[in-house]
RNA sequence: GGCGAAUUAGCUCAGUGGUUAGAGCAGCGGAAUCAUAAUCCGUUGGUCCGGGGUUCAAAUCCCUGAUUCGCCA
């Protein structure tokens, strides 16, 4: 087999936030693929960094009184961990903000300037007058130009989903600090890329087979049809202040953080490369052989798909050999929700003691190589794992190894009771060929090769219980009989432990020592080599059986779902990249959403139209006001507790709307048959809802 | 609004023109007791999102509608 130089990276978690399960899909993908390059003799690099630079980092670190550098710091060793903890194996993880991203930075923007596809002009932009400084899209908040919701960001509408410029905003402000933002021009440079040299290429590159035909297509559609030109001039640089890397030539410019966030891949290889003295240009060279990977959300395929490979093009790097992009998490078939309690961080996940490797296997069971996105459906997890792993997998090793343990000494046939057993591999298990599942892991059809396994391991266990070791075991004369039939056991679970390997590389080393062997490799086995080839060798000892693997319980589930509820306003939003971080800011203040409800639930409540006809204290209450309310044919009493906000004299003669369903309770000063609706924290932060003008008196709010 | 993707059993998913649409799990009925970390056999279950069309033949191709999710405006 020719070895292969293979690079591999998976995109650069932003460091700002913590890991979530939604970005392990991609670690854990990437690193399954790896671990089978590896298994295979390949000679194959996996890494990556936190992606450090940009306003967001710049403000929280000021926001928490420290340095960039000692949050980048931080969060790299909490990054680290987290992936340490999920059996994520790097070669290097490093960080973008380090000399080698620099001076590669620096080094394509040369040679790009070089070839004459840098240019300066001049743009209009919002910019804060009391902090002095522009302002992220993100970072601008307003009335939205279409709906006129409140607080909506400067890039589009939550509420009606409009898109526009931040300039657009009515009555504009920065969220940074308050202040109303003025317009002002400033010198940008930009990465040409509507030139032609730029559009050819793409539109070359992109249909080469670099990319999945569903992203090909959807490049397609950002590039245009031959003689369009859809794409415009890149801005790949920002105004001080900013945490990153000031551009050369440019005093007071910064590289915008997504130009050199694709240049720390170069930047963690090459210091990988320093340290184990590896042929950095052998992987980045124009005109090499090695294979590059770049494993990714299929959210930043614009920057990976269009941007990164031309800038590589026109600097005279290599572009990458594909793109491979994967489709978002869902949890319980809907966006990971922090109220709910399925945004579930990483850390959260190791701390309530969850094995990593439940997680790795379900997530290769679902992955199939495509940008579909993928579900995690925690029942589902729960039953496929303890169903898969621990009830087919495990099971063999586990009812196997006590008898070999106990009559065998541990030691597994030789001499002619291995060869009877090898031909029963060959002739009953001759389909026990990895090729199918050697070609679903190369292709990252994971799901595919767990399927494959796991049909392997159900003839396993149907082989175990058609030989019924248990029954031989108690007839005096067939020692032999039962001898071989373990060991047959033992043999299957080795082949399914190779094959198991990338996935469960932690249960696979405790396999390993269970069966007395080194390091178990990927099973290669030429075209008509016989299965048996792959077994232990003859009279091969093993060690007693120790539990691999615990079964889920679903109370862990509820658990960490329940911490997750917790940790709500402690815990940072942990997006891929800095679009999370100003809402991180309101979400202090808003409370999550409620559970879902039908619309059968909402209909059992009555709200109606009422019209305040009476308001007055009520002696000995602290916070009351007694109300009468006309609600069309007939009047309530109700007792509100706005007593804090609201003058009694004020409400008179005004409209609002009041639950008019609820069932009646007496209070200490009468009977409140009904209540009112407000909003807001309480005290003086009480808001009563007033319906718009026309409504009458006992209108159903509905 | 435009473009794209998805929709198959209770759940998670295979199945891209060819028997009567499958698997695993769950359910139900048995067996077994090596495996306290379990298995084996049997079995119920489907309007392949709805409607229309092409074809000898459609889950699969085409049109249309619904819902969901993206991207774009």
């Amino acid at each position: 087999m020719n070895t292969r130089k293979i690079l591999v990276t998976s995109a650069l978690p932003y460091a700002n936030g913590s890991i979530h399960l939604g970005h392990l899909v991609e670690y854990i993908q990437t690193d399954i693929w790896v671990r089978f390059q590896k298994m295979r003799g390949h000679e194959i690099y996996y890494v990556c960094a936190d992606d450090t630079h940009g306003t967001p980092i710049m403000l929280r670190a000021e926001k928490e009184g420290i340095t960039p550098e000692a949050l980048i710091a931080r969060v790299h060793d909490e990054h680290y961990d987290d992936f340490t903890g999920f059996q994520i194996h790097f070669d290097n993880y490093y960080s973008t903000h380090s000399d080698e991203t620099r001076h590669y930075s620096e080094d394509i923007y040369h040679k790009l300037k070089t070839a004459g596809l840098i240019k300066v002009k001049g743009i209009e932009q919002l910019y804060d007058p009391q902090r002095n400084m522009f302002l992220p899209d993100r970072f601008v908040k307003g009335e939205c130009p279409k709906c006129s919701a409140r607080d909506q960001y400067g890039d589009s509408c939550e509420v009606c989903g409009a898109a526009y410029a931040p300039t657009e905003l009515k009555n504009p402000y920065s969220a940074v600090s308050g202040a109303t933002p003025v317009k002002k021009s400033s010198e940008h440079y930009f990465f040409n890329l509507s030139d032609d040299r730029c559009v050819d290429f793409l539109r070359h590159w992109t249909r080469a087979g670099h990319l999945q035909p569903e992203a090909a297509n959807k490049m397609h559609e950002w590039l245009g049809d031959a003689g369009e030109n859809k794409l415009s001039d890149w801005d790949i640089s920002r105004d001080a202040p900013y945490f990153g890397f000031e551009i050369p030539d440019a005093p007071g410019k910064y590289f915008y953080v997504w130009l050199d966030a694709p240049i720390g891949y170069m930047g963690s290889f090459k210091h990988l490369c320093s340290r184990e003295a590896i042929d950095f240009d052998a992987y980045w060279h124009k005109e090499t052989e090695t294979e590059l990977y770049h494993f990714i959300g299929k959210d930043i395929l614009y920057f990976h798909a269009l941007f990164w490979p031309a800038m590589l093009e026109h600097a005279g790097y290599r572009t990458p050999t594909q793109i491979f992009a994967h489709g978002f998490l869902t949890v319980n078939g809907e966006k990971m929700s922090k109220s709910r309690g399925t945004f579930i961080t990483a850390h959260s996940y190791l701390q309530q003691g969850l094995n990593p490797e439940w997680l790795r296997y379900y997530y290769a069971a679902k992955l199939n190589g495509s940008m579909e996105d993928i579900d995690l459906n925690l029942d589902d997890f729960v039953a496929r794992v303890n169903s898969d792993v621990v009830g087919k997998f495990i099971n063999i090793a586990s009812r196997c190894a006590g008898f070999i343990t106990k009559r065998f000494n541990g030691k597994l046939v030789d001499g002619i009771e291995y060869q009877a057993l090898k031909q029963i591999v060959d002739a009953r298990f001759a389909n026990w060929r990895p090729d199918t599942i050697e070609k679903a892991f190369e292709e990252r059809d994971f799901s595919l090769a767990v399927r494959q396994i796991m049909k392997f391991a159900d003839e396993a266990n149907e082989y175990i219980h058609e030989i019924a070791p248990w029954e031989i075991a108690k007839v005096a004369d067939k020692e032999t009989d039962l001898h071989r039939a373990c060991s047959l056991g033992i043999q299957l679970f080795f082949l399914l432990a190779r094959h198991l390997k990338p996935i469960l590389p932690e249960t696979i080393r405790q396999a390993e020592n269970f069966l007395n062997c080194s390091k178990l490799t990927w099973p290669e086995l030429a075209a008509g080599d016989p299965v048996s080839q792959l077994l232990l060798p003859a009279g091969h000892t093993i060690n007693a059986y120790q539990h691999l693997m615990t079964r889920i319980d679903n109370k862990q589930i509820d658990a960490l779902v329940e911490a997750n509820k917790q940790s709500l306003s402690a815990e940072q939003s942990g997006a891929t990249k800095a679009v999370k971080t100003a809402s991180d800011d309101t979400s202090k203040t808003i409370a999550p959403i409620a559970e879902t409800i039908t619309i059968d639930d909402f209909g059992k409540i009555d709200l109606r139209v009422a019209k305040i006809i009476n308001a007055e204290h009520v002696e000995g209450a602290d916070k009351l006001l007694k109300l009468t309310l006309d609600i069309g044919n007939e009047q309530r009493t109700v007792f509100a507790g706005i007593k804090s906000a609201y003058d009694p004299e004020q409400l008179k003669g005004r409209m609002t709307v009041m639950v008019a369903n609820l069932a009646p309770r007496k209070m200490k000063f009468g009977l409140s048959e009904g209540m009112v609706l407000a909003a807001g924290s309480g005290g003086q932060e009480l808001f009563i809802l007033n319906p718009d003008s026309g409504a009458q008196p006992g209108m159903r709010v509905k």
